[in-house]
DNA sequence: TGTAAATATTTGTCTAGGACAAAATATATA
DNA sequence: TATATATTTTGTCCTAGACAAATATTTACA
């Protein structure tokens, strides 16, 4: 029962280390030594001497963890205090697109989020979807402005719950351009999922549809299977590849253990594609695993695989 | 540092606690207090005093977390041996209402699931949505399916990848069910989503589906909202009703602590609606808050509704 | 006899500071 | 300019005690 948490019953959440390493991705004992190195967190402390993080220590935590997942370094910018930290942010180069061209109808998509004009920002988005067709909506449309959404909560410009229907929105849209997709038969097959710990459904549904569009035959587990249940789902399912999506939040380490773990335990003849913006800044790479740190690298390397298996015939 | 001669250690996964951690889901605390505590797990040590599971160790813990997750007790379970946790999984009870009567054509759906036929499973759904309309299709079809896969798992009759790969088709179809149904602008204005904890989507969209088909407006924030954010999303869209799911695998406990909790956040005149067959076997009602123990008592709860708030008209 | 309150047990999370290896950066050498 | 070595940074792991929330059991009472 690693989930179980102290039950918030006053009006507020309480914020102990256990809520703050799940709000911020933070494990506990980076959050003690943090602030036994750098002195910051400082937490006030309950009647039984456990750590209580107020509310605005939480969200400078938040925005340093988005700037090491970009690749600062912690002792750099832990001391730091909010305002320095949010003009980092606003400097921090941006993903792969070069989004100054497209920023102007995607924050307007925001602007309607934040006016809570639910039906127009869906409209909008499904004139979008209608107009470039799902896989330029996904690579021009869906991700920057996800990207966009995720700053804007990290910087307190939108509220949790305007994220959740942001979220929830892009779910809806994507499934729908997904589902009608007829299963072609075609190679590869492909097995889709995350590992433990990456509960973000949005990247697994943008790869599902990016492959889809391209003729891959795609199974999704949905989020969060384990690993032995991965390497008996791809055996079942006679995949070709398996598809993993890692967000932004997840812990290079932990996601790179757990790659190389798979990796042992899958049959070598299965590939293992690992996707998300985080392994832009990743060096050692792992024997057997592909990175695919774009979306828009999806088509060659579905293409280079293709190249490689042009014989599958009756092995 | 010599990262040139990392590549071929040992042969053998290293299994460290954090690997452990990630495979089995129980924390690193646990792990380490019920070495302590029980005996069991008892890991080897590395060179460096760390400690190293073996795989069949590791096994067992996966077992053990299975049968906790079902309501076994640690205490009880942890030093059993792998073959006694084993019988003790198939005398599982399963969930109270065993519906033999509809298990027939469900349970065709069932061996579909174990058999790996994910496009016929997917066929056969789709038909029955057809026929049935979504009302029916989700009271007869997803409703009692999901409980029957629920207590396969339960049982260790079909595999945990196999329930992510039913819970994923399901959740699609649902989604394109929902998706299509058109802004009415009627009353009540219903907001969707779950506490914190509770991170089952397929009671909440079997819900959404209900209330969409009978005129509700509904905006889904989809799971995990925590009370504040619901707090802010229903005055943001103006919602009449909170509409939350719950799972049977919820804490009774927890879960009222956390609607009493709503309950003082949120404004009077917004009504609670708590849905999820736990209802069933609540004592205590908490007021303002209306239980829904069957998604077949929707239409009489929403003609409850509109029937007390007949004048909406213009405040 | 059944229900509610009180007591006891179980269980997971929290605390502390020390230690160490992997990763990243800086410096020296061919 | 490349490559090997040194230094700093950083996160995870260690021990073992403490405590409150969750659950089981007993007692009190209608």
């Amino acid at each position: 029962m690693s989930n179980k948490e102290k039950v918030g019953r006053k009006t507020a959440q309480p914020s102990t280390i256990g809520t703050v390493e799940r709000e911020t991705g933070l494990s506990k004992d980076t959050l003690r030594i943090w602030e036994r190195r750098y002195g910051f967190p400082r937490p006030a402390r309950d009647s039984n001497g456990e750590r209580v993080y107020p509310d605005d220590q939480v969200q400078r935590l938040r925005v340093i963890r988005r700037l090491i997942d970009r690749g600062l370094r912690p002792g750099k910018i832990v001391r730091e205090p909010l305002h320095v930290l949010s003009t980092r942010i606003g400097k921090l180069p941006t993903q792969d697109g070069a989004d100054v061209a497209v920023a102007g109808p995607l924050n307007d998509v925001l602007q309607l989020l934040k006016a809570h004009k639910v039906a127009e920002m869906r409209q909008r988005l499904e004139q979008s979807l209608m107009r470039l067709g799902v896989e330029r909506f996904v690579l021009e449309v869906v991700a920057p402005l996800t990207v966009l959404v995720g700053d804007a909560w990290t910087q307190g410009r939108i509220e949790i719950f305007e994220e959740h229907l942001y979220t929830e929105q892009i779910q809806h849209l994507l499934r729908q351009a997904i589902g009608p997709m007829p299963e072609t038969g075609q190679t590869p097959r492909v097995l889709l999922t995350t590992l433990r710990g990456e509960e973000h459904q949005i990247g697994l549904l943008m790869a599902h549809a990016c492959l889809a569009v391209e003729g891959a035959q795609c199974i999704s587990l949905g989020v969060q299977t384990p690993a032995a249940g991965i390497v008996q789902a791809a055996r079942a399912h006679r995949a070709d590849i398996v598809g993993l999506s890692f967000s932004p939040a997840v812990q290079l380490r932990v996601a790179c253990a757990g790659l190389a773990d798979l990796r042992e335990q899958l049959d070598r003849s299965v590939a293992i594609w690992a996707g998300g913006a985080v392994w832009q800044r990743v060096r050692k790479t792992i024997p057997g695993v592909t990175f695919i740190s774009s979306l828009t690298a999806v088509p060659s390397a579905l293409a280079d695989w293709r190249a490689g298996h042009s014989q599958p015939a009756s092995g």
